[in-house]
This record gives structure tokens, sequence and C-alpha cells, in this order.
DNA sequence: CATGAATGAGCGTTCATTCAT
DNA sequence: TATGAATGAACGCTCATTCAT
């Protein structure tokens, strides 16, 4: 798949290397339109004009609008997972790693929050391959999470009677409805503080203990 | 108000009361197919049609067809408010209060799922009118969880650190992450035990003490 | 036609009244109307509502839509003709005539110009029973000119050869593209000048006479 | 820039050449049944489908159904004003060019009088772009009656006493007061004799010198 | 006479997608 | 591979007019 590196045709790699340059542009393009206007609000026509192609070249590189939608998806999903690729990579520490996952989500569904919102929209919805494939990399990419907690659990540092898809909705969830309030009127926040409380209040509750 | 014996009133209230009844047959016909196929895929003719009511119809009692959406979202909250409000005036206690009233939501969410992501989906971007009554009346009916978990802190049950607000998405983004599992594919679930431990990860986290 | 004076029938002859109110209403209003949007961006109901009565009982009077046009521009001739008939009346000088004729004619077109525009643009338009009925009360209207014009030319102070109608399609024709500039617009004109200049054409042409 | 022998261009301009055929076809519909029917009662349907294209394709060319009237309007203000500027070249004596500039647009009005009046309906009302535009279009067409009648002022053949605006007002206007009689019933006149008539009241007027 | 709820044909316009060049 | 002209089904919405009450 990735490899080009036999000589056999020059020209034939020359074009599929113009050939991936064009369907980059057309998804950069997508990106930036989707995220400001939303998808049925964008139209093909608007993406191919800013990627400087024609109309039906578009669909030369993707089956139909939602293949573009579905192109954004896999291009941020790539990225977030490369970023808790590297944070597990890297931080042993299993209590310390949740909290860089988290940082991490947090900051990139912030930069992203629109086509965001526009992914979730679609994916949650119906039965299309869209809808698969969003399936696919959210569960792929909470796996990452979901381990974190496991290791927590096994070592004991998080009580094992708490589910953990609900430990996992949980914070999912309540970072997403911060989100919904703080991401799109773009208000401020201080994402360590969020993430200290986000933390306390999931580790040791809101109820006082006598 | 309701009764009157004077001639002609009864007359105009008889018409009005079928003119409601016109109404409430275009919203409850809204209502199914809405959720059953959603807003975009619906056409104001099918909405008609299933009313039983001339396409114009449609037009004499809600603006456009995102009014249609406006008028089944104002259904539901005053459903939901309604529900609340009861539970409210009932329950004395605030943490009997606090569980009963999360009760009562879990249901309606499950049962009006498929309109809840429609609404959240319009009501959470843009800045129509729509979106403003949705923001009031999400506003509304979420105060009453609210007060409720501000009772709890002034009695000291639980603690005054952590933010409202963070608890109050907790809730409802655990919940609405919980719905987005669940009620879609329709996969059976315990209300009682979910609540239960919720109620315990929020109240006392999921980290084990020493 | 106009007789109603006989006490056969005080109660009928009362609601008669009434009635002719009413009509009489939703003409002014219709006349207003129509004057500020044009006919095509006016709504029957528009005409109901500001008439202070519901949109069936426009119907009661006016046939249709064009009927309500016709209505006012009923009113506008009548209005034009007990106008020049006054003048015709007063002013036995065939020449003075002519002036307070057109003088006459000028101030009513900038008065109504609106409608006079409106009006022109259906009547002189198609076959329907509206543009007979305009080019009735047009024709009649026009006469009191052209005979005034006739008058002229039997006692010699207007030339035999000059067609009659021309010099009618001339004067309107004038005015009306006068009226194209300046009442639309609303520009300021001096309207005794404009008539010198206008009848000083007319009468004696703008070459130069060596 | 109208040949090109590199094989792209040519390939390139055929294409375009298509597509001019295509607005011009359409365009050449429009005009038909729009002189046929009016704007009004035109539907896009109707001229795409007398063009043979699909519905879409007309908006391909045309923003909207009041962008078709423009290109209307558009082709017959060029033909007017190729017609005016060719008989300026052509004729020196401003005397006769006034001549001929009527005689040409009382023929130009006689054959596109249906357009005309459309035109004038829809451009002398509002404040559209296409009002903008019929304003122009026709300011500069008049612009070149304007000029003739004061060259005739300059060199002293028409008084210098009588408003220009005011007899470019009154040609104008008698002229078309004169369509709305015989052009739209059909009814025949010599043209010839009625330019004589109209520039001997406008030049000499019709009151008798003793 | 008056009402106003109901009608429903009809329209302009959009835009993802196709395909001949 | 790229183009962009052409497609045409589909939709929301309007509003003059009717008619049962």
């Amino acid at each position: 798949m990735s490899e080009s590196s036999n000589g056999t045709n020059a020209r034939r790699r020359r074009r599929s290397q113009k050939s991936r340059q064009t369907e980059q542009e057309i998804l950069n393009q997508a990106k930036i339109i989707f995220a400001e206007r939303g998808h049925e609000e964008t139209t093909t026509k608007d993406i191919a004009q800013a990627a400087g192609v024609a109309e039906g070249t578009v669909f030369r590189y993707f089956e139909n609008k939602l293949g573009l939608l579905n192109g954004v998806m896999n291009d941020i999903y790539a990225r977030l997972q490369a970023g808790v690729d590297e944070i597990v990579a890297k931080e042993a520490d299993s209590f310390r790693r949740l909290r860089a996952l988290l940082a991490y989500h947090l900051r990139v569904v912030d930069e992203e929050w629109q086509l965001f919102r526009i992914i979730g929209q679609y994916g949650r919805y119906g039965h299309s391959e869209f809808a698969d494939n969003f399936y696919q990399l959210n569960k792929k990419y909470a796996k990452v999470f979901v381990m974190t907690l496991e290791d927590l659990k096994a070592s004991g540092r998080i009580r094992a009677t708490t589910p953990t898809p609900l430990i996992r909705d949980t914070l999912f969830g309540s970072i997403e409805h911060f989100a919904i309030r703080h991401f799109a009127s773009q208000r401020p926040y201080e994402r360590d503080e969020y993430l200290n409380h986000l933390l306390d209040l999931v580790l040791f509750g809101c109820g006082s203990r006598m």
C-alpha cells in the first residue's frame, strides 16, 4: 500500500504523487469548508473550486459527498490515533497516561470541534458505510482509553466494581457537554484546571465523606 | 375558561377546537415521521398526507419545516418539564429527588431518543430561532437538576468545591453517551442498576480509597 | 342604481349602508397597499387584514383579486372624471380649459402615480374584463381633452392638419415620461413652469423660425 | 483572439462555442415566450423545454428568472445601440440624423413591442439589479438622441429655450402612446407619414400662426 | 352576510452526479 | 486523468379561492 520505492515506472509513480496531492488538496479544502458551514450547507462545487479542480474531479477521488466527509474523518482519526499511540508509548504510568490522553483529546476536540460535531451527527445515525467507519474508528480510538482504565483497575487504582464502559461514557460525555458549551461560542477555559476537576469528580466523586 | 353557555362563544370555541385538533394531528404525525426518518429525510408532503390534510394546511399552523420541529420540541419539553416539576413537588429529599429526576430523564430520553437526537442536532448549531428556543427550553429544564444539586451542596451532602456545571455536564453527558449506545440499537439495560452505578460514580468516584 | 330613498325596507337599507361601508373600506385599503407594494406583491389576506375583515369577505364584494384593482381603478377614474367635468363646466375658453385640464391631470397623476403605474400595467395588456374597462374609462376621460382640442381646431386656434390623436398622444405621453422621471423618485418640479414649457412646445414647437 | 491553431485551445474554444450556443438558444426562446405570454405567465420549465434543455441548464446560464429577462433586455439594447451608433456614424446632418434615429427607434419598438412593454414594466419599477441595468441601458441609448438634439440647439436649428429633456420625453412619450394604440392591436400605420407629423408637431407646434 | 380553515396546483430553484470530450 | 456542461428529480412554500358553519 505504501511502497513506491521500486522504480519500475517512474511516470506512473509521479502521476500517482500528483494524484495524491490533488486528493489531499480536495480533502483539506473539504475540511475547511465543512468546518465553516457544515456538511449540508457545503456544495461539492464549493469544494472543487476551493481546491482548484473541476467539479467532476472531486468524484474521481471520492465516491460521493459523504465519501468526502469520510475522508475528512479518516484524516482526523489518523491524527487522533497517532497522538494517543504516541502518548501510550511515552507514558508508562497509567494514571499519568490517562490524564495525558484526556488532555490530548480535549485539545484536539477543541481545535476541531466543528468537524467533530458534523462527524458525530452523521456517524451516530443510520447504518451507512460512513456510520460503520465512524464506529470502527471510534472504537479503536476509545480502546486506548479503555485499556488504560483497565490497567488502572488491574493495579487496583480504580475500583473493579465500576463498569469500565460507564467510566468511558462519563469521561467522553462530560467532555462533550463541556465542549458544546465552550467551543462553539469560544468561551475561554483553563484546560488544566478543567481536567483536574473532571478527574477529581470521576475518581473521588462529589459526595462529601463524613 | 373552558365552558361557556353563550352560543357565539360556543361556536367559536368549537371551531377553535377543531383547529387545535388539526394542529395537534399534524404535530403528532410530524413527531412520528421525524423520529422515523429524521428531519431532512422527511418532506412536508409526507407529514401532510399522514395527518390527512393538504400541504398548505401544514403551513397555516407552522411557519416552515423547522417550525414543525420547533413544535415537536415544544411538545417534548412540555412533557419533560411537567414531569420534573411534578417530581420536585413530590419529593422533598434532595437526594431522592435527584435520583427521581435522573430516572425520569433517562426514561423519557429512552422513549424519545430519535427525536432527542434530531432536536439536539439542530438546536446545538447555528443561531436560528430554533436554536434559541432549544437553548431556553434546555436551560429551564436543566435548572431543576442544577437547583437540586445546589440544595445538596447547601446541605453539605455534596462538596462545595466541585463546580455544579461540571456535575450537570457529567450527568447529562454520561447519560447521553449511554443513550447513543443503547437506545438507537435498542440494546436492553436495567435502568435502576444503571442509575445506581452512575450515581455511585458521580458521588463517590471510581478511585479506590486506601 | 343610486336611489335608496324609498323607505320600503329600512333594515335592508341599513344593511346595505353597512355593506357599502365595508366595501369602501376594503377598497381604500386595497388602494393604499397596492400603491405601496404593487398588485403582485400584495396578498388578498393583507388587504382583508388592513380592512379588518375576514379573508373570505373580500370575495363577497370583489370577484377576484383583479376585481379589487378594477374597483380601485373605477374610484380613481371617477375622481378624474369628476375633476375634468367640473373644469369643462367652469372654463368656457378652450385654451384656458386645455391648460386647466392638463394641470389637473398632472396633479392627480402625481398624487396617484403608483396606482397609475399599476393600472396601466394591467390595463394596457391582455384582453381581460379589466383591460376592457380600462380602455373605456380611459377613452371617456381622454375624450374631454380630445373635444377641447377639436374646439380649438374648429375655432382655428390650432392647425387642422395636425391629427388630434397625435396631439393627444403627445400630451399624455410627454407627461407620462415626465412622471416616470419625477414622481417615483419624488424629484421636485414646478408644475406651472413645466406646463408652460409643454404647451409652448406643443403649440409652437421647438424649431427656430427665421 | 478568435483563432488559434493550438489544439488544446481549439477544443476549449469549441466547447465554449457549444456553451454559447446553448445560452443563446435559451435566450432566444425566452425572448419568444416572454413576448408571447409575459414574464409572470412564463415558467422556467417552458423556456427550458422550448430550448431543448433541462430546467437546471437554464440556471447554469442565468441566475434566476429575472436574469433571463435581463439577458433578453441586454440583447435588445445591444441591437438598438448598434443601430443608433451606425446611424450616428453615417448621417452627418443633425436633422436628418434625428429623423433617422426616430425612424429606427419606431421600427424596432414596433417589431419588439411586447418585449419593450415587459421590460419597461419591470425596469421602471423597484430598485432591483434589473431596474438599475434598465436605467443604464436606457440612459446610454437616449443619450444619442439627446446629443443630436443638442447639436441642433448648438447650430441654432432648435430653440435654446426649450429644455432638452422635455423634447426627449415628448418624442419618446408620444411614440410610446402611439405604440400602445397601434402595435399591440397591430393596427396598420404609415411610418413615414407618422414621423412627418410627429416632427412637424415637435418642431413647429400645432398652434396656428396668424 | 361573515368567517377563517382548508385547499392544492404550481412555481422557482438546488445540486449531487454523470459522461462525452 | 481531468473537465465542466448537462441533467432532472425533488423540495419547500405561496396564496387566490372555496365553502361549511
